[in-house]
RNA sequence: GGCGGAAUAGCUCAGUUGGCUAGAGCACACGGUUCAUACCCGUGGUGUCGAGAGUUCAAAUCUCCCUUCCGCUACCA
């Protein structure tokens, strides 16, 4: 194989919390279809992937079960990379960050950058998130909770190590402006740069004491490395970085990586705070960072149910693994969201693999078996119409190349299928079973089969780095050597005189809709709609318990009944209403982030629960003189309290 | 509120630097065909190209304004 250089990508790696549904895969077989690609067209390709597994969330979830962190991890490690394997993806390397030489090499990197100064010791105090491991200033909650996922967060203070992110801050500017090609899609350029970089840097808090599952700061050794100086650095770790400068050839050869592959929800680490560490070590950035989409289920309403829910095991059982690799790359577009469902997984399955792909080999080697008992032969008798079938089979290659170089690897797989397409039209254009007919037609009929078979010979070494195992069925039952990729510009390596199987195996089984959503049904058997009279039993919602307070804690709050005479939005948010509230013989001003869930016009008139003695202050400008008390569930939908019985505004709630 | 993106056929979306009666796939209908997994091939639509205004010989494409949706961000007692 000649090669291209080295190409060395990566994905994000997975977070340990649990297993991975279809949307954490989906990155996998992306990942995976470009590095098969990659390693087609010649380049020597390293593809790393892994798990995350520290982290306070995950000590928790140990607890919870009894086990240690280590064991909880390994759990899910497995099922990750069995999921993984699953979904035939070569990766070359499986990082964990619980290996001991990624935990060396953290202490070692957090050690140089704070012998540099570029780390110091600080305190950080504010509002923690347990399962988002965040802090949060008292103005970043949403109603009091965290931003994120919308749970209790606690008071906290704790000593902590800061990275000086500023720093680097005008050289990473200047890196991504002179970079176009470094932040994929570039919609996502500007992102960061007015949201982060522009507004300038916060420094970033690199260490935990609240917390022990994680690495050691090995001089401090009650502090854990947080985050992302831990799971960022595995891009390094995992191939031999060393920071006392004894790397691996491994590291030498492949680092800086070509491509960070990550869900469009981390970009800002990987292309803010990962550069800047990098900066840091004075090693070079990886060339780019490609934020994919979200591949999405259904539509809301079905995925509540639990019926929606779709993980790869489950979708291989059902399409093979092939067409689920398919799916998930035909269906993502490059820079918006896709959508899965099982509806839409059957129509692919049956329009493009079962009709399109599977149909045209089995017609083929049908057609050459009934006719001359399975031997191809290249008898060459051309005519006009074979032109333009070899023109397009010998351009997909390029123009499936092309795709890819801009990782638009659903474009690409729709160039393969382009060929496969006007193969069935080849068919049609020359009516081979007219031609059998006719003795003297039969050289034609043996070249026109000669071609298809040539032509999806071709077809399937393109298809190999999407859907590997069908690749490989085509060629076998076509007994047809595969073409090396440089040769795909050209038409007749098929041996003349070969025999194709006997016979053919279906690629594809076509699928009824009604039969396969009444399997999925049987499978995951969608809970009753709710009805007044019987209320469906429900998942309680567990929060992080704060701590314990005292009576008289509590009767500092002062809660009463208030009634709003008169609501509105405010004008400046898209969140806050801006309400009126009666209570006893005064009116106060109450500003909620409630316009989601609640009109105005429909405030005004009810009843709710306020605390009345909390300390004013101004939202959005518009001053606010209390709090109205609402209930929240997990999915983020707010209720507010109401008093069980008439009672006027004023009463005290005690 | 700030920054950015999007709005095109029933559905999912293409439409490059403005240029011929605005395209593809799916679905649907009709026709053809029978080698094949009831498959394949062909034909078909009335789309106010989100609304309005402007620049131009010419606008889906450029400018302005409006509406709706999305992302990031601020705010969210």
């Amino acid at each position: 194989m000649s090669s291209k250089g080295k190409f060395y990508m990566t994905t994000a790696i997975a977070y340990t919390s649990g297993k991975p549904h279809i949307g954490n895969t989906y990155e996998i077989v992306l990942a995976d279809a470009i590095a098969r690609f990659k390693r087609q067209e010649g380049y020597d390709v390293y593809f790393q992937t892994g798990t995350d597994e520290h982290g306070q969330k995950i000590q928790e979830k140990a607890e919870a079960a009894g086990i240690t962190p280590k064991e909880h991890v390994d759990k899910i490690a497995g099922e990750v990379k069995r999921i993984w394997d699953l979904m035939n993806s070569s990766y070359d390397g499986f990082v964990r960050t619980t290996d001991e030489d990624h935990e060396k090499q953290v202490q070692k990197i957090f050690k140089k950058l704070y012998d540099k100064g570029d780390i110091y010791k600080g305190a950080y105090e504010g509002l923690y998130c347990t399962p988002c491991e965040s802090f949060w200033t008292g103005s970043q909650l949403v109603d009091g909770k965290c931003p994120d996922c919308g749970r209790e967060v606690k008071p906290a203070k704790e000593e902590a190590y800061f990275f000086k992110m500023s720093k680097y801050a005008d050289r990473l500017i200047e890196h991504i402006n002179t970079h176009p090609e470094f932040i994929q899609p570039v919609s996502r350029k500007n992102e960061m740069m007015n949201n982060f970089l522009l507004p300038g840097l916060q420094d970033l808090c690199v260490s935990r004491t609240s917390f022990s599952w994680g690495i050691p700061v090995d001089f401090d050794p009650k502090h854990v490395i947080y985050v992302w100086l831990d799971a960022l650095t595995n891009y390094i770790t995992k191939i031999g970085y060393d920071a006392e400068g004894n790397s691996s050839e491994l590291f030498k050869k492949n680092w800086p990586a070509e491509l960070h592959l990550i869900g469009k929800d981390i970009i800002r680490f990987h292309t803010i705070y990962w550069p800047i560490f990098l900066m840091a070590l004075d090693l070079p950035l990886p060339k780019q960072v490609f934020g994919h989409p979200w591949l999405l289920q259904g539509n809301g309403k079905m995925s509540k149910s639990r019926g929606n829910v779709l993980y790869a095991d489950e979708l291989v059982d059902f399409f093979g693994v092939d067409a689920v690799r398919y799916f998930v790359l035909h269906e993502m577009p490059f820079d918006n969201d896709g959508v899965i469902t099982w509806e839409l997984m059957v129509e692919r399955m049956n329009s493009d693999l079962a009709n399109t792909l599977g149909n045209l080999v089995n017609r083929t080697i049908s057609m050459s078996n009934k006719y001359f008992g399975g031997v191809v032969n290249n008898s060459g008798v051309c005519e006009a119409v074979d032109e333009d079938l070899k023109a397009v089979v010998t351009k997909t290659a390029e123009k499936t190349e092309a795709k890819m170089d801009e990782l638009r690897v659903a474009d690409a797989i729709t160039e393969v299928f382009n060929l496969f397409k006007r193969c069935n039209k080849y068919i049609d254009e020359t009516t081979p079973w007219i031609l059998a007919k006719d003795e003297a037609t039969l050289p034609r009929l043996e070249t026109i089969l000669y071609n298809l078979v040539e032509s999806i010979s071709i077809g399937a070494v393109l298809l190999k780095s999407f859907m590997p195992e069908t690749a490989e069925k085509i060629l076998a039952q076509l007994n047809a050597e595969e073409v090396p990729f440089e040769e795909l510009g050209t038409f007749g390596h098929y041996k003349s005189g070969s025999k194709v199987t006997e016979k053919p195996e279906i690629l594809f089984a076509r699928l009824d809709v009604e039969e396969v959503l009444k399997k999925v049904e049987e499978l995951h058997p969608s809970e009753p709609e709710a009805k007044a009279d019987e209320k469906p039993e429900e998942a309680g919602i567990d929060i992080e318990p704060k701590e314990e307070i005292s009576f008289d804690d509590f009767m500092k709050m002062q809660f009463q009944v208030g009634e709003i005479i008169e609501c509105k939005a405010v004008e400046k948010s898209k969140k806050l209403l801006c309400s009126q509230v009666k209570i006893g013989s005064q009116v106060k001003q109450i500003v909620s982030g409630i316009r989601k869930h609640y009109s105005p016009e429909e405030m005004v008139g009810k009843k709710v629960m306020v605390l009345v003695n909390l300390k004013p202050a101004k939202l959005a400008g518009v001053l606010s003189e209390g709090m109205l008390l609402c209930a929240e569930d997990a999915n983020g939908e707010l209720a507010l309290l109401v008093p069980d019985k008439e009672m006027p505004a004023g009463a005290e709630i005690c």
